[in-house]
DNA sequence: CTGCTGCGTGTGCACGTTCACATGGGGAAC
DNA sequence: GTTCCCCATGTGAACGTGCACACGCAGCAG
C-alpha cells in the first residue's frame, strides 16, 4: 500500500496535490475554505489529506502570511489561584479562536526582568498581548515601549482606557467595607497588598472611599505582600494594641494568616474580631470560620479579555464564536459567610 | 538617516547583510555563532543588527530546520497550586534553554477531550511533551498514539520507566501514615483522591502498605474529588459514626474541608481527631490548626522534567545550563504541624 | 458570432532562513 | 616554489505555504 512518495519527510500540500491530481493551490484553497471550489474536488482533496495524514505546516504558513496566530500572556505569580484561572480560560478561548498562547513570567520584580519577559514574547512575534502582571512598573515599561500590537490588561490603571478590562476592584472593596460598617464596626483596619500592585492600590482606594463616604474615621492601611505568612505576622503585631474590631484584608490568603494569629491569641473570629477577605478562592468557604469575602470571576475575565483581543485581531478562524466582544467590567460580588458579625462591645 | 531599504517590512538577514556589506550567509553565521568568523566582521554585523532593530524570524527558521523549538505541556486542573507551580518552573527552564512552552488543558474528563488536547499540541509541531495530567486515561491515550517525540510524565505509572519523573507518592503517603501510627492511632481513615488519578492511587497504596507493614487493621479508603467541598461533606458523614481517631487526606484542600466539618461538629483537631494532608500548599501553615502534611517540591519537579526533556532533545541553545539531566525522583518530606497529636482515648 | 463576466483551477514567485557547496587567500609542509 | 589545507566568506537552492495573476470554459447579452 505504500505510496512511492514521502521518504521520511512529512507530506506537504504538493504531495497531497499530486495524489489528488490537482494543483497545490487547490489544496491550499481547501485548507483556507475558499468559496469557489467544486464540492467533488474539495472532497477528493480532503480524502487524500486523511489518507496521507497530512498536517499543515505552521511555520510555513506563518512565514508567508507573517501572522503567527499566537498571543502572549505576560504574568507574574502565575501559580496563584486568580491568575492561573484566568490563564486557563484565556487558553481555552484562544484555542477556540485558532490561536496559541505563550506565557512569560516576570521572575524578579525589577523593571529589567519585566522588559526581559516582554522582549521574550515579542521575539516570538506574538500578535497580541494579555497582561496579568498587575504591578505598576509593568505599565511603565509598556508605555515606554509603545507597543504596536493590540493588548489588553486585566487591571485598570485608568490610563489605558481602551485596553482595559477588569473586575471593578474599587467597587469590590467598597462592598466589603460597607458590609463591615453596616454591621456596626467603626474601628476597621485594612491590610493592603503591595503598593506597587495596581489592584492593591484600587482596593485600598475603595476602602478609603467607602470609609469616608460613611463618615467613619479611617486608619492608615497596612501594607502586606499577599501571603498568609505576612498576614499571620502582621496579625500578631496588631493584636498587641487591639484597637480595632474588624479587618478588611486585600486577599484571602492574608485573611487566613490573620485569623490564625487572632485565634492563636485566644480570641475568636467573628466574636472578637471580624475579618473579610478578597478573591473567594475555593478554600475560603472552608476556612474556620468560613470566610466572608469578595468573589471575582477570574475565568470570565479571562474569557472576555480574549474576546476583546481576538476582536482587535480580526481573528475568529474556526466555526462558531460569533459574539462580538463584550466590554464592560466584571462586577465582583460580596459573599457573606461566618467570619463577620456585629462587634461585641 | 533613513536607509532606503525597509518599506514597512521588518528587516531580514539580507537587509542586515546589505548594510554591513557582507553576504546573508555571514549574517546567518553570526546568528548561529559559527566559530570561523573574523571578530571585526562579527562585530560589524552585530552593530548593524542593533541599528536596524533586526529580530530573527522564528517561522522562517522553523521552516528550514523543521524544528519548532517548542515543547508542549498537557495538563488538567492547571489552576491548581501544584500543577501551576510546576508549569511556571517548566516555562522558566524552557526559556533558558531557548524553548517555548505551549500548554493544553484537558477540559472534560472523557478520553475524547484528552485526545483533542493532545492533537492540538501535536498540530503545533511540539518537539517534546511534558504530561502533568495525572489521570490514568491520559496514559492509555498516550500508549495508543505511540508518540514519536520525547516526553516526560510527572506521574509514575510504573509502565513508562524511562519517561517518568515524579515525587515519590507512595513514600510520602507512608510517611504520613507512619506518623499517625507512631502517635498511637489505630483507627485511621484515608480520604483518597479520585480513583482514576495516578497520584491518588499511589497515595492510597502507600497508606495501605504502611498500615499493613505496621500491623494496623486497615479500613477501606474513601474516594474523594480533591475539593474542600467534598472533604467537608464526607467529614460530616464520617462523624455520624466516629469510629476513628485520625484521617489521612490525600490533599490539603480536602483536609481543610474535613477540619471544617469536625470543628462544626463541636470537636477539636487534633484533640479529638488528628488530620494530615498532602501537598503543603502555602496556606497549609495557617490553617487552624496549622496542618501537618507532606511537602512536594513542585517547582523542582518541573525543573527536572525540563532538564530531562531538553536532554532528550539535545537542546541547550543559549549559554549556561551545563548540568546534565538529573534523574531520580524527588523525595517528599513530612511537615509536622499542629493538626496531629496522640489520640486522647 | 462576438464580447463580457464569473467560476473553478493552474503557474510561478515570494516569504526569511539554513544547508551544501564553492571560492580565494594565506600559511605550513615538502 | 609548489602543494595542501584550513579559514573566512560567498552563491544558490530548498523548506511549505499563500498570493497575484493567468487561463479556459460556460452562460448570457448584444
Amino acid at each position: 500500500m505504500s505510496t512511492e512518495s514521502a521518504r521520511g519527510r512529512a507530506p506537504s500540500i504538493r504531495d497531497v496535490a499530486r495524489v489528488a491530481g490537482v494543483s497545490h493551490q487547490t489544496v491550499s484553497r481547501v485548507l483556507n475554505e475558499h468559496p469557489s471550489l467544486r464540492d467533488s474536488t474539495r472532497q477528493r482533496v480532503l480524502d487524500v489529506m486523511q489518507e496521507l495524514q497530512y498536517r499543515p505546516n505552521r511555520a510555513a504558513r506563518a512565514l508567508v502570511t507573517s501572522r503567527s496566530r499566537t498571543i502572549g500572556v505576560l504574568t507574574s505569580r502565575s501559580a496563584q489561584y486568580g491568575p492561573a484561572s484566568s490563564i486557563q480560560a484565556i487558553e481555552e478561548a484562544a484555542r477556540e479562536g485558532g490561536y496559541l498562547v505563550l506565557t512569560a513570567n516576570i521572575l524578579a520584580k525589577d523593571s529589567d526582568s519585566i522588559r526581559e519577559a516582554l522582549a521574550h514574547l515579542m521575539e516570538q512575534d506574538v500578535e497580541g498581548l494579555v497582561i496579568i502582571a498587575p504591578q505598576v512598573r509593568v505599565f511603565d515599561a509598556l508605555a515606554e515601549l509603545s507597543l504596536d500590537i493590540p493588548f489588553v490588561t486585566m487591571q485598570s490603571t485608568g490610563r489605558l482606557d481602551d485596553h482595559e478590562l477588569s473586575v471593578d476592584q474599587i467597587a469590590g472593596a467598597r462592598l466589603a467595607t460597607r458590609h463591615l460598617i453596616e454591621l456596626g464596626h467603626r474601628d476597621i483596619y485594612h491590610l493592603a497588598g503591595p503598593q506597587d500592585w495596581i489592584e492593591a492600590e484600587a482596593r485600598m482606594r475603595g476602602f478609603l472611599e467607602e470609609m469616608s463616604a460613611q463618615d467613619v474615621p479611617t486608619t492608615a492601611p497596612i501594607l502586606g505582600d499577599w501571603s498568609s505568612e505576612f498576614g499571620y505576622y502582621v496579625g500578631r503585631e496588631m493584636l498587641r494594641l487591639r484597637d480595632f474590631t474588624a479587618i478588611f484584608s486585600s486577599n484571602d490568603q492574608m485573611a487566613l494568616g490573620l485569623i490564625h494569629a487572632i485565634r492563636e491569641a485566644g480570641l475568636d473570629v467573628p466574636r472578637d474580631i471580624s475579618v473579610v477577605g478578597f478573591d473567594d478562592i475555593p478554600e475560603a468557604a472552608h476556612f474556620w470560620p468560613p470566610l466572608t469575602t469578595v468573589r471575582q470571576d477570574f475565568a470570565e475575565l479571562g474569557r472576555r479579555c480574549m474576546s476583546l483581543l481576538l476582536d482587535g485581531l480580526g481573528g475568529m478562524h474556526g466555526a462558531g464564536g460569533g459574539g462580538g466582544a463584550y466590554r464592560g467590567n466584571v462586577m465582583p460580588e460580596l459573599v457573606v459567610r461566618q467570619s463577620t458579625a456585629a462587634p461585641s462591645r
